[in-house]
DNA sequence: ATAATTATAAAGAACGTTCGTTTTGTTTTC
DNA sequence: GAAAACAAAACGAACGTTCTTTATAATTAT
């Protein structure tokens, strides 16, 4: 079978691509180095993909999808609002800690810097979807009252730091240990106080 | 006046870095670029930075030590705890109102694809030193009592998301307005309740 | 069913550019 | 006239891309 073949060494450049643009900086990543770490030659990667620029594209397509679909999924089987909040917590942590590539990838590479017409990440699908889940909660009068863009980073702001510290390795374990209590201090500040 | 003339040129070089760098990342910008943008030849860059890296690597400890200073006067002659929170939120917003390439050169360039030893943004100096004002405060029981990262994350998280949001020209007015908005919110999040 | 043909998949050398850097030379300044 | 400041050409290496060739698999014809 032909096709199984090719999707393999596709997904074999997408897993070395991912990596190595996390790791190196897709500046630093030269053909040659693909083409040496995937084992394959710089024909066979051109095969598959027309630019360099075009595999940058679809391995943020597919993150930006994957992120989204699992966030999704996350927000709409929770029981309550606080039990939303902490899927989307949870999801973002388990990202980190089992595709940790595909995270520092999504969060730290400059998209601008190859993506011609560049959308900022936060204007990005998965942050699209939290902040339209932000903005309802302020209207049902379940958060605070405030800007959704304020809001959306007291939200987003803390979960994505957290992240970045264990992708710097500044916390060294897992940090879905934190969860709970970076929920904690996230709720303070965001929903309304009862009465 | 040579001395002078030296430190002219030289400015001329930070300046257009700082700006390039931050607007079209490091390794887009090239000495012919430089170039270029100084009307300066490439001899005469070479004279003032023996290599491009020097170049980066200066810009980076000018914007920390720039940094740390505004901050620390800033907290050093805040009335109380609540102010001092408020004067970190201001200066940097300041900043990214009145030196936004230095501020998205700051915190969007990957340092780590340049400079071979690279400390993340978050051990850089103003972020240690922040850190240590947040370690005394909760010692102080004026903070919740948590873990420090979290509570670094609680109160920097927004405050450079919202930066970031400034940055890709998603907030379109000056964050200052913002500030006090995002002081409350943050400060539900770490203040210990009266009782 | 086997042979011939055609797509597909992969290899690797070669191309033209651009990169950061070096070298050599010229103009200023004291 | 010596040192500092700048200019500009040239260098080798690396870049992304293209081109030509070869092996393998799939399809068709006999």
């Amino acid at each position: 079978m032909s096709r199984k073949a090719t999707n393999l060494t596709k997904k074999k450049i997408f897993e070395y691509c991912m990596k190595s643009f996390a790791e190196n900086g897709y500046s630093n990543v030269g053909l040659r180095n693909i083409s040496e770490g995937t084992k394959l030659s710089i024909g066979a990667i051109y095969y598959h993909f027309s630019s360099k620029e075009k595999i940058a594209q679809f391995l943020y397509d597919t993150a930006g999808r994957l992120i989204l679909n699992e966030i999704k999924t996350a927000v709409e089987n929770a029981a309550d609002d606080r039990e939303a909040l902490k899927s989307i917590i949870l999801v973002l942590f388990k990202l980190t800690e089992e595709d940790p590539y595909l995270m520092k990838y999504v969060l730290y590479t400059k998209h601008k810097d190859f993506l011609p017409k560049a959308q900022p990440i936060c204007s990005t699908k998965p942050f699209e979807y939290i902040k339209k889940f932000i903005k309802a909660k302020i209207k049902e009068g379940v958060f605070e009252d405030m800007d959704v863009l304020i809001a959306s980073s007291l939200i987003m702001g803390p979960i994505i730091r957290i992240i970045q510290l264990r992708m710097d390795n500044v916390l060294k374990g897992d940090i879905r240990l934190y969860a709970e209590s970076l929920l904690d201090g996230i709720s303070r500040s965001i929903f309304k106080k009862q009465i």
